[in-house]
DNA sequence: TTCCATGTTCCGCA
DNA sequence: TTGCGGAACATGGA
């Protein structure tokens, strides 16, 4: 499920599995998946290095090899990571597959073939190259900032919430979560929450903070959230309303029209 | 067999 | 310019 609370928990996989061991091979295992870097380069920038820092902006993640660059990931709508010592444990569909020095084996695995892996010089440069908008938990990003995004905005506040170049991190689950949990219809206009103070802020970090917090305990998800229940007809764990899909900007939105408004 | 899917991008159109 | 709908991409699961 790689939305923001999803690859941070990557991140942090990443961050206890990887880092400090020296890579002995490369395995391009999906040519097709890179993005602006081609396979011996890739290799080349990895081989014989150690991965020695893991950040993350949006969906996208970031690891640090040596001095020589970034390696990024994105994860599409089913990409994962996986690391195994015995390669019987090795995840099917591996894209990308870095040996360690130590006997392990770190794997980029993606399905469905929607993510990207690529290069990059610094993830800042990334980030503007790809015209990405703030993350939710970086600096500089609070309630002001916010309220600015949704000055002016014509379209939807679920479209909002999903494009990338206005916040980076959320995806159609999440935008349903949020909008749910502050009791906002998804076809409302941006423009017209600014009147509605800071709720809709305020629901947006707590869902995304709840949504981490619930995958590093891989506790279920809490009480009253609409993720588990995502199909037409189930009863709202909110209001008892009835959970409707509805399309809004060409995706499935969930939505219980009892309790969310616009 | 058919439909649907957590993402992004491109096209046509308002 | 902004933003929407729809299609495309590649693949698996219900």
């Amino acid at each position: 499920m790689p939305e923001l609370p999803d690859v941070e928990i990557f991140r942090q996989y990443l961050q206890s599995t990887a880092l400090h061991r020296t890579i002995e091979k490369v395995r391009v295992e999906a040519p097709e998946m890179l993005g602006d870097v081609s396979a011996s380069r890739l290799q080349e920038r990895l081989a014989g290095n150690a991965l020695g820092a893991v950040r993350r902006h949006g969906k996208y993640l970031f690891a640090a090899a040596d001095s020589a660059g970034w390696l990024v990931l994105h994860f599409g709508m089913t990409g994962y990571l996986k690391a195994y010592r015995d390669p019987e444990s090795a995840p099917g569909h591996e894209r990308l597959v870095l040996d360690l020095a130590d006997g392990y084996h770190l794997a980029y695995a993606c399905p469905r073939k929607l993510g990207r892996i690529d290069w990059c010089r610094t993830p800042e440069e990334f980030r503007k190259q790809e015209g990405l908008g703030p993350d939710p938990f970086g600096e500089g990003f609070g309630r002001a900032a916010f309220d600015e995004l949704l000055a002016g905005r014509r379209g939807s506040i679920k479209g909002l919430l999903m494009n990338q170049q206005a916040v980076a991190g959320i995806g159609n689950i999440y935008s349903d979560e949020i909008l749910f949990q502050t009791g906002i219809h998804p076809r409302t206009r941006a423009a017209d929450l600014r009147e509605r103070g800071g709720g809709l802020f305020d629901g947006m970090m707590a869902v995304l903070e709840t949504a981490v917090a619930c995958r590093v305990g891989e506790r279920g998800w809490p009480e009253g959230w609409l993720l588990p229940r995502r199909e037409p007809g189930a009863a709202c764990p909110r209001c008892g309303g009835r959970i409707e899909r509805i399309r809004v900007v060409g995706r499935n939105a969930y939505v219980c029209s009892r309790h969310q408004s616009g």
